[in-house]
RNA sequence: GGCCCCGUAGUCCAACGGUUAGGACGCUGGCCUUUCAAGCCGGAAGCCCGGGUUCAACUCCCGGCGGGGUCACCA
């Protein structure tokens, strides 16, 4: 009878879903969704200043964006998050931890009572003097456990209470992905539990949901190895079965230290709707950071999920590079079905900020059929917008190069410009106005140029989207249409004359 | 500094006592070609160092070195 695997992603709210936490929470959701067991979510908000909805918004939208959708925790009550309108996708599928106050105190005092928790008086100023000052003593910068056997009672002014932590012995653990781990007990101090506020620390909150909500394997980063012993003792302290833990290997910036904003871009918004890289792409490239399905590099959701486990979890801090992401991003845009890839690029144009590309080009054929054109040169959604510009500008808008430039001199010679000139005269001829025949018309008018297809395709190339790199040129001429290529035509004839 | 973790090419992974150390990104030579991509073929590049254990170590043990994390009334 194998336990139920029940995981959780437990964020803070920050305002913005960080890449190592979208790694965390995928390696949660999979390992749940490999042994058919739950996903929630549970908000760390016990900081006041972090108790707001528009922080936690972009973090619940990250998960969304990239599938990791999570399960309604039954006994949540009105301790989950309502979305901000009555009908958002996250209604109901968050835990607020702040709502859970009373349970934390009602730990608290259950600590306090069996005398495993203390009251302690000592103010923050006195606290940082003398850690100050035992640092520079050269001994431990630790609490000094001054309090610990005061006996301060419950109407002693403003208190915080404390852990009363073991001064012998080990506490260990064997983690999922690390193996044995084991700290020392004295090297635990005597941590707060209970602000001077009365709201809970980190570590009595997470102990007290984690319990509550039956979590079986607390999955989450690397950073968090060092606060496990002290949990452990809480979950025994509580009389809590201790969960299993596994803790992942960070994510590194180019330097080798933590990922962080000097590095670039960090969040999940950035590289999907600013950058235009794959949902698909992004989680393919984060569970490949860290886990390895063998030798594959391109592995779908259903194969992730049947195959991952945390034993194939990597040990060793990973570095986050871009180009393979990019890479990666490139595959699943290639093999993308066009209509769906339409429908994506719309909506990454649709966004504010991005000007010219706005001009409408309906979700329509014409659409499908310049993402066909494009998709497998794009690697992400904003080269696919820089490629595509062509057919998203005005026919005046198209930005010709400088005559004297290096282009135009080696395209747009007098023989170049002629050659414009005798594809202008034959566009009346091209009948239907389509690829086939396209071709066929440039093929002819190559002929008298040593059957150099260049020679005719370049200048083109030019005069219609202003550089020298775009699809197929016959498939460009006919996705643009006779009369734009005609006006776009004229126009470049009579830009490169003038020189 | 104390404690903890980690160490296969520039980067991400494979190998889990016996392989010419495998794959991928990137880099690079070529093919293809109307440009750019894509695709195909080829190349350079790696087991941090030193001791053990063993018939045999990238794999196990110890030490060193290097990198990272953590030491709050933040999570």
């Amino acid at each position: 009878m194998p336990e139920p695997v029940i995981t959780r992603f437990a964020p803070s709210p920050t305002g913005y879903l960080h890449v190592g936490g979208a790694r965390t929470a995928l390696f949660n959701w999979l390992l749940a969704r490999h042994s058919g067991g739950k996903f929630y979510i549970r908000v760390e908000d016990t900081d006041r200043e972090r108790n707001r909805p528009e922080l936690l918004l972009p973090i619940l939208n990250g998960m969304s964006a990239l599938g990791l959708t999570a399960d309604v925790f039954e006994g949540a009550g009105e301790t989950c998050f309502d979305g901000l309108v009555s009908g958002d996708p996250w209604e109901r599928r968050a835990v607020l931890q702040s709502k859970r106050l009373p349970a934390h105190q009602v730990a608290a005092r259950h600590l306090l009572d069996s005398g495993m928790a203390y009251r302690c008086v000592c103010s923050a100023e006195e606290l940082a003097e003398r850690r100050t000052a035992a640092q520079k003593a050269g001994r431990q910068p630790g609490y000094d456990r001054r309090c610990r056997e005061l006996a301060v009672g419950e109407d002693a002014a403003p208190f915080v209470v404390r852990f009363r932590s073991p001064l012998g012995g080990t506490t260990a653990w064997i983690d999922e992905i690390k193996g044995a781990l084991a700290f020392e007990n004295d090297q635990i101090e005597d941590f707060v539990i209970l602000r001077s506020d009365g709201t809970p620390t980190y570590n009595l909150a997470a102990v007290a949901d984690d319990a509550w909500m039956k979590i079986s394997h607390v999955v989450r980063g690397d950073d968090h190895v060092s606060n496990t012993p002290k949990q452990i003792l809480l979950y025994r302290g509580l009389g809590y079965e201790v969960p299993r833990f596994a803790h992942v290997p960070m994510i590194l910036g180019g330097d080798r230290s933590r990922l962080s904003k000097r590095h670039g871009a960090t969040s999940v918004t950035a590289y999907l709707d600013e950058e235009g890289f794959l949902p698909d792409a992004l989680r393919n490239y984060l569970v490949r950071l860290g886990w390895s399905l063998g030798d594959q590099e391109v592995i779908s959701l259903e194969e992730m999920i049947a195959g991952f486990s945390l034993e194939g979890c990597g040990t060793a801090a990973a570095v986050f590079d871009r180009d393979k992401l990019t890479w990666l991003s490139g595959h699943y845009v290639r093999h993308r079905d066009p209509e769906v890839l339409a429908r994506e690029w719309a909506r990454f144009l649709g966004l504010p900020e991005r000007g010219d590309a706005r001009v409408a080009v309906a979700a329509d054929a014409r659409l499908v059929r310049i993402v066909r054109a494009l998709q497998e040169r794009a690697k992400t959604l904003a080269e696919m917008t820089q490629l595509g510009q062509l057919f998203l500008t005005a026919d005046d808008r198209v930005a010709l190069p400088a005559p004297d430039s290096k282009d135009a001199k080696k395209w747009l010679t007098p023989d170049g410009v002629a050659a414009l000139g005798e594809l202008l005269a034959a566009l009346d001829g091209i009948e239907p106005f389509e690829t086939a025949e396209i071709h066929a018309a440039l093929t002819r008018l190559a002929e008298s140029r040593e059957g150099k297809l260049a020679r005719v395709a370049q200048p083109a190339r030019i005069a219609v989207s202003g550089g020298t790199v775009s699809p197929p040129i016959d498939e460009t001429l006919a996705i643009l249409g006779r009369e734009v290529v005609r006006s776009r035509l004229g126009r470049a004839i009579a830009h490169f004359q003038a020189a």
